[in-house]
DNA sequence: GTTAGCACTCTATACAAAAGACTGCTAGCG
DNA sequence: CGCTAGCAGTCTTTTGTATAGAGTGCTAAC
């Protein structure tokens, strides 16, 4: 399936194909005979693209809005373009320095990198972004704090070795004092030190550890356990959306019903918890193309998406969201270099030895 | 300015523009005279009703979208409609219930709460909701832990006393080892339990108190003031933003230029922190039509809204954003419902002690 | 003050005609 | 055999025009 170069076709044909998806892409325009061969180098008359069109629609990777009217890609053409026709480019030098500019800030933390990696995305390539908040795949429990709030209530703050925060509120059957609770927490914390949700589990499972323990200890401890399974579950993970003017304005959005349909997409979360997990285990960046496999109501929409992030740590996926009418090859390379900056950035706010490449800019 | 029953016009004439408002905000469709007098126990004829028209257009309260059309109630018409004319009606019964009931939640944390009541809102009216996330408008420190990450940086954790959480990077100029960082934490969380942000400014600011701490302490102590201070400014809260799809159902947002505008709206958060800190402060629930203090754009939007908390602590905002064509009276009960609903959620949340009175529910 | 009636205005709809856009095919050419 | 000029055929888009319909404003009478 993911050799998709079994079609027949002649080299001008290919030529021709890659024409017409370059230039709807640009118009919006049904594409002509004439318009193929007027400006592209290309040296035959517009019957012989016309034939060409021809094998091309019998082939499936083009199609006609009615009879008197030029072509435009299929589902099909479209993903045999980026496959097979498809030049990767890289991002000009000053739009990249364009790029770089808007991530010219002060400090700040990781979930705000990421959002603004979206947002910058979202303008550079015109269309709607998606990003997820970095997660770690694995996370270690640094320390944890129990802080009695009322009679009964006692809030776990929990804080992971890669430096995210989780909170959670505990009901108790008895009251406990801050000093009983301070006593407990200094105890677990220098014996979990380290420790990820399933050897905590394993700790927790000997009976000799449990020994001289007081009664909140095993909630507690269940807690704990709940609490890193699921920082390391990407599906809490908050999804940052940003641009979606931008694809509201695309003609093939204008109906009602269809830009119903990508709203509800876009809010509900539940189509990205369903493909970032698969995006976030693979390098490099990925092209779905009007792909069922996301969902209904996807069959007019394409994703262009790459996991950005620190091998297993702090891991998330940055992607584009547009019609299938959509810019491929800027997609990609705006996809690629922002993830690619965004994990440098991610990795210096780690280890900020590292000396910053933005330093030496002028503007 | 909020005087507006400055007009003169006859009670006939108010009834007229009343039944106009209402006919309009159904059918979105301007309303004719022979329209008025039929099925509204209006005891004239429609050339009475005409020249009550005239004299209401006259006064600037309807407008004619062009000559042999109805009437459509203007921005003005809307705000005497609103202030005058409008009788505040309260939720039915099962309308109630059926909102009670989609509260009817396992325990959650404050934030989803407000995240639910935005969404149930946002069902509720079939428009579109924000809401701001809870914030207390004075955060008191009840405990703040560091966590030396790696070389130079140490991460602050901190809780306010209402179980909001914040985290901060710190950067050093030498390194610390944990045992330093514990110290000093265990001494100024002694010193400063309970404490607000001016006052912990304070503290620091007495030589004193700051005789025997080591290098690393005023940096430590700006940093709580700056994240305390963060905390009671709501311009960081988050904002939610639920069924966007219905407002731009509207008919009055089908042209593209009207929904980018709206979207932008939506989607840029600064319209809402300049009217937030206003309304916060506010009892009851305020109606904005068409309010161009609210900024250019909002000139065709109307907006419901309603402070929701708990006394000064976890005060938030939640509402209603819909065209000016919009139920107005069942926006105002519907909010002021289920802000009253979330208020007490929240209270109850902060004190499990009252029994929840949704307990009884039989479905 | 109210009302019936009617002329007037502007919109919406329907239909037809014309113009325009492309194609597919055929026949001829190198 | 591939390429091309030319043209008939098909479908859309635009334009024009007639008609029906909606609603008002005004006048004159009650």
């Amino acid at each position: 399936m993911d050799q998709t170069d079994n079609y027949n076709i002649s080299p001008r044909q290919r030529q021709v194909l890659s024409i017409i998806v370059e230039e709807y892409v640009g118009t919006a325009h049904p594409v002509a005979s004439e318009q193929i061969v007027s400006g592209h180098g290309l040296n035959v008359s517009s019957a012989t693209v016309r034939n060409d069109m021809a094998e091309l629609e019998r082939a499936g990777l083009i199609v006609q809005p009615h009879t008197s009217a030029g072509r435009v890609p299929s589902e099909q053409g479209y993903r045999y373009f980026v496959e097979n026709l498809m030049h990767p480019t890289v991002l000009a030098p000053n739009e990249q320095r364009k790029i770089r500019h808007q991530f010219h800030q002060v400090e700040m933390d990781a979930d705000e990198w990421v959002r603004l990696a979206a947002s910058v995305l979202s303008r550079t390539v015109h269309s709607a972004a998606v990003a997820t908040a970095p997660r770690s795949t694995a996370v270690h429990l640094k320390h944890f704090e129990l802080l009695s709030i009322s009679d009964k209530r006692v809030m776990i703050v929990l804080v992971g070795h890669d430096g995210t925060v989780a909170q959670q509120m505990l009901y108790m059957d008895q009251d406990w004092s801050q000093e009983e609770l301070g006593a407990l927490a200094q105890h677990l914390n220098a014996a979990l030190e380290g420790k990820a949700a399933t050897e905590i589990a394993d700790w927790a499972g000997q009976p000799a550890n449990m020994q001289p323990m007081p009664a909140l200890a095993p909630g507690v401890l269940s807690t704990l356990v709940a609490m890193l399974t699921n920082l390391e579950r990407h599906e809490t993970s908050q999804i940052y959306r940003e641009g979606l003017a931008h694809i509201l304005n695309q003609p093939e959005f204008r109906q009602p019903e269809r830009m119903q349909q990508i709203l509800e997409l876009f809010e509900h979360g539940s189509v990205w918890t369903s493909i970032i997990p698969s995006v976030i285990t693979q390098e490099g960046v990925q092209v779905m193309i009007g792909d069922t496999a996301m969902g209904e109501g996807m069959s007019e929409v394409s994703v262009v998406l790459a996991r950005y992030g620190l091998g297993e740590e702090l891991a998330g996926v940055l992607g584009v969201v547009g019609p299938l009418r959509m810019p491929y090859s800027r997609s990609v390379s705006s996809v690629s270099y922002i993830s690619q900056l965004l994990s440098d950035l991610l990795l210096k706010a780690h280890n900020p030895s590292i000396p910053n490449s933005q330093g030496g800019d002028t503007e």
